[in-house]
DNA sequence: TCTGGGGTCCTAGGACCC
DNA sequence: TCTGGGGTCCTAGGACCC
């Protein structure tokens, strides 16, 4: 397997992006505690999370940490607009770009010393022209593997660059908390606690087997590795999303199924139309519900073949909150959401073929050759145009 | 102090097939 | 009548990430 020797992958990171974004538009909030959201805080300014306040936060609990904090609710266009103008920065810089949110980014520019210069020097000018052209602080973090990469920035925000350079990866890695490993969230986090694991180093150290023990196989393979610093994993372009997501907080308080039911409808219209956009088609339609003690539950059903149709997908939804209805009747729901998996780009192929003349096997020769030109698994659906125009041709996808 | 909205990946059991 | 080993797909739950 191909070992990288010297840092130069970046991991390009947005200072709390939502409220630099407000900051820049609106001069009488630099320098200021902003929060985004007023509900539940969205993103908070550094000069608010000085105070205490954290993304995730409930609105009130923010407000009494800091009250002279300036609320703005969310400007979500204006944000997607700024991520596209930041993401054109970045593919300026290098064609290998594999975005990971609206707001970060991995940059692989180890081809590019030639032309561009040494890593650090990229990354210095990046960070430069996100300011000018874009107006926004961003961090980046400069190391042999992604997740160097990635606690680099962490490490350096907000505004920063740091470079880890490879003789120095162990020394910067092990005094760590475990948190900082990906994949260690609160769960994992306390169970290595429990055994007096605190650090990364202490990960580095402990045997995979014993890891295991607790953590099972994946998860010991996974954080034993990246706690060594081993990360092969290259910096991939053309990531498609593998699922597509609505949902809906509804407080306390009875609804009754009528109401959910409204609720479905307006979740499933918005999906669909965005699948459309998207010009990708599903199979699993997927139902999740909240509960008043914050348990969840999931009903899924997959379908014989793709749609993107609306009536299809929100007949599959409805079916599965009947089925949700006596489990909510006795357990209060605080969330409905569905969700969209089992993606698969939608060629919808138009045959400009009569299919009534056309002579036997024609339609077999006709999507055959479409495969050929698509692959198997990317043909979902054929509209046959001339007099049948309309008429479509439901494939399986793979 | 109760928790928004959007995602990813892993695990495990059961059905089904060869 | 009782039975192996291996594979895929589907469903449900859970941990984690931004």
């Amino acid at each position: 397997m191909f070992v990288r020797s010297e840092a130069e992958i970046l991991h390009a990171d947005l200072d709390a992006f939502y409220a630099s974004v407000e900051q820049r538009d609106d001069p009488r909030l630099r320098s200021r505690p902003v929060i985004v959201g007023s509900g539940v805080v969205l993103a908070a300014s550094y000069e608010a999370r000085a105070y205490g306040v954290r993304t995730a936060m409930t609105g009130r609990q923010a407000r009494r940490l800091c009250p002279q904090a300036i609320v703005v609710e969310p400007r979500m266009s204006a944000y997607a607009d700024a991520s596209k103008a930041v993401f054109a920065v970045f593919e300026h810089t290098t064609p290998l770009v594999e975005g990971l949110s609206i707001d970060e980014a991995f940059l692989d520019v180890g081809g590019l010393r030639r032309i561009s210069g040494p890593p650090a020097v990229i990354a210095a000018r990046l960070r430069r022209e996100i300011r000018t052209e874009v107006g926004l602080p961003i961090t980046v973090g400069v190391a042999r593997t992604k997740f160097l990469a990635k606690v680099a920035s962490g490490v350096a925000k907000p505004d920063g660059l740091l470079v880890v350079p490879p003789d120095g990866e162990m020394d910067f890695l092990h005094p760590l908390p475990v948190r900082r490993l990906w994949g260690v969230g609160p769960v994992t986090a306390e169970k290595l606690g429990n055994r007096g694991i605190t650090t990364v180093g202490e990960v580095a150290r402990l045997p995979e087997s014993v890891l295991a023990s607790f953590l099972g196989p994946a998860s010991a393979r996974h954080l034993h590795a990246l706690a060594r610093g081993r990360d092969p994993r290259p910096v991939r372009t053309g990531v498609r999303r593998r699922s597509m997501g609505a949902q809906r907080a509804l407080g306390r308080g009875h609804r009754s199924a009528e109401d959910l039911a409204a609720i479905v409808v307006g979740l499933v219209d918005r999906l669909a139309r965005r699948l459309r956009t998207a010009r990708r088609v599903c199979r699993t339609v997927t139902l999740r519900l909240r509960f008043d003690d914050f348990s969840r539950a999931t009903r899924s059903r997959t379908l014989p073949q793709a749609t993107a149709e609306t009536l299809v997908i929100l007949n599959t939804a409805a079916e599965l909150l009947a089925t949700a209805l006596p489990m909510i009747e006795d357990q209060g729901i605080t969330l409905i959401g569905v969700a969209l998996g089992n993606l698969h780009d939608d060629h919808t192929v138009q045959l400009p073929l009569p299919f009534d003349q056309a002579p036997a096997g024609a339609l077999d020769t006709a999507l055959d050759d479409m495969r050929d030109r698509f692959g198997s698994s990317a043909i979902t659906r054929a509209v046959l145009l001339g007099r049948d125009q309309g008429l479509s041709v439901p494939l399986l996808p793979d």
